[in-house]
DNA sequence: CGTCCTTTGAAGGCT
DNA sequence: AGCCTTCAAAGGACG
């Protein structure tokens, strides 16, 4: 485990973004946090076989010892008073003193194509690149990610490998670190343009597809919301643990926008954020002219700066299907539509408008990069399981681990924060309580919640041991219906 | 189909 | 200031 320094220059400034972990169970994460992670996930296979497990208190080293003790100043105050201080100096224009070093607000006037007709980054978008996002490698090519594959422990910064994969140093599990954010992220690779900005979207893409691709090139279809994705190679982790050779075979959402040869039409798609300013009104136009008009993304989907933002959902507002009035004679077809119209007005503008997605915090993040090992190693697949054990991980992890997490939401608040200036979290409430009924929530009584934690040991993760005899559900989730040997007695009774 | 479960963190509202 | 609530992701389970 590498040793925290207290200072040492982190231009990321993370150092001192540390929270303070909640104590719930702190004494047993303490026990277990020293694990390294291939001896946790070694647990967590062991336990999840055996359904055994007898050790959660095998390790004694404090987690304190490797990590300082809580600061008074949190990293919410601190991420809070830094946005501040940035949008004071973001006055309109260019900005002088970014709040951090690799963050400035600078919005280049043409991201449109960053590239040069020789396929090199030009000087102005690599300015910007580097200049926004400080862990990219935009001067040197694939040379050096190939040396940073050589020597994953490399103490330099880190720089991209490849256009998901960034590379941490000091990593204890992983020799190479691949950040992959999103197993969403919506990309078309072009075999020699190693788009820069991608690591750090985390968005779906679901947003971002223009409606329906035609039948012909429609791979497969969600079968929650219907949505056509596109075809995933078989091969291809979800979290894209790409290697530079790999990603140009990564298909795009747009991927049947894209023409079987020559350039693709959406290069400047590639990335949800700066560079796909390119659909801007003309690929509207491009898009209304070639597509039918349902497969057209609708404009309101766009931001106001012509970026259709990763975190814009747009609702499916249903097209009046002409086919149904088919047998009504017009007087009545208008006079219905009329009807509906002024019945379903309000409801339709409301519905029209995007749903912006919060942007995801440090955890979230993690989850994203994290869930598919997790679910891969520990064969689970209930989520709410998987979840538990990502919280487990998340706190045995070092604060420098947890810093790059950090650092990588608090970018994300603030490229979203600059996305929609307006955008408050609050929106969301009332856009849930608006349209469908979402959610929740059982009130957690006081002293529920992890009270299933004392009558016995968790099968996974050397989790705690589970006390709750008021929810039942939750061994359900815990562990599943194919596992209730390991429910509580109360939840097995019912 | 909608909600729950489960995690952490961010953010807003209320006291 | 502190507490509470909601929502971000994920997908199986359930009513």
């Amino acid at each position: 485990m590498p040793q925290l320094n207290g200072g040492g220059g982190d231009d990321l400034g993370a150092n001192d973004e540390m929270i303070s972990f909640k104590d719930e169970g702190e004494q047993e994460e303490k026990i277990s946090e020293n694990l390294s992670a291939e001896r946790d996930l070694a647990d967590v296979k062991s336990s999840l076989v055996n359904e055994s497990e007898t050790n959660q208190n095998s390790s004694s080293d404090s987690e304190a010892e490797r990590r300082p003790p809580p600061r008074s100043e949190t990293f919410r105050d601190k991420t809070r008073e830094s946005l501040e201080e940035a949008a004071k100096r973001q006055d309109g224009g260019l900005f002088k003193s970014p709040p951090y070093p690799g963050y400035p607000f600078i919005m280049i006037p043409d991201l449109t194509s960053p590239y040069l007709p020789n396929g090199s980054l030009s000087p102005t978008a690599r300015t910007y690149l580097q200049m926004k996002w400080p862990l990219l490698d935009v001067n040197h090519g694939s040379l050096q990610s190939r040396q940073a594959l050589k020597d994953a422990r490399s103490p330099s910064p880190a720089h991209i490998v490849g256009p998901f994969c960034l590379e941490f140093p000091g990593q204890s599990d992983l020799s190479l670190h691949q950040f992959q954010l999103s197993n969403k992220v919506p990309v078309v690779q072009h075999p020699h343009h190693v788009h820069p900005l991608t690591p750090l979207i985390t968005y779906s893409n679901e947003h971002f597809t223009p409606g329906n691709p035609p039948p012909h090139l429609q791979g497969d279809v969600d079968p929650k919301t219907g949505i056509p994705r596109p075809p995933q190679h078989p091969d291809i982790s979800p979290y894209y643990p790409l290697s530079p050779g790999a990603v140009g075979q990564i298909p795009h959402p747009l991927g049947w926008l894209v023409p079987q040869q020559g350039q693709p039409v959406y290069q400047g798609f590639r990335h949800p954020y700066p560079t796909a300013l390119t659909v801007n009104a003309s690929m509207q136009s491009f898009l209304s002219s070639r597509f039918p008009h349902h497969m057209v993304p609708p404009h309101h989907s766009l931001h106001q700066t012509g970026i259709p933002h990763p975190a814009i959902v747009t609702p499916n507002v249903k097209q009046e299907s002409s086919h149904s009035d088919i047998g009504l004679n017009s007087s009545t077809i208008l006079y219905t539509l009329h009807r509906k119209h002024q019945d379903s007005k309000k409801e339709d503008e409301k519905k029209k408008q995007p749903h912006i997605k919060k942007p995801l915090n440090a955890f979230m993040l993690y989850m994203k990069e994290m869930r598919a090992k997790v679910v891969a190693e520990c064969t689970l697949k209930e989520s709410a399981a998987i979840n538990q054990i990502l919280g487990r991980r998340w706190h045995a992890l070092t604060r420098e681990e947890q810093a790059k997490y950090y650092e990588l939401a608090r970018k994300e608040r603030q490229l979203h924060m600059q996305l929609y200036p307006g955008w408050s979290a609050r929106d969301n409430y009332a856009a849930n309580q608006q349209g469908k009924k979402k959610k929740r929530k059982r009130d957690k009584q006081p002293g529920e919640g992890n009270e299933h934690r004392e009558y016995f040991p968790n099968p996974c993760l050397s989790l705690p041991p589970i006390t709750d005899l008021s929810a039942p559900k939750k061994c359900r989730a815990r562990f599943g219906l194919d596992q209730q040997n390991n429910w509580c007695g109360p939840c097995s009774s019912l």
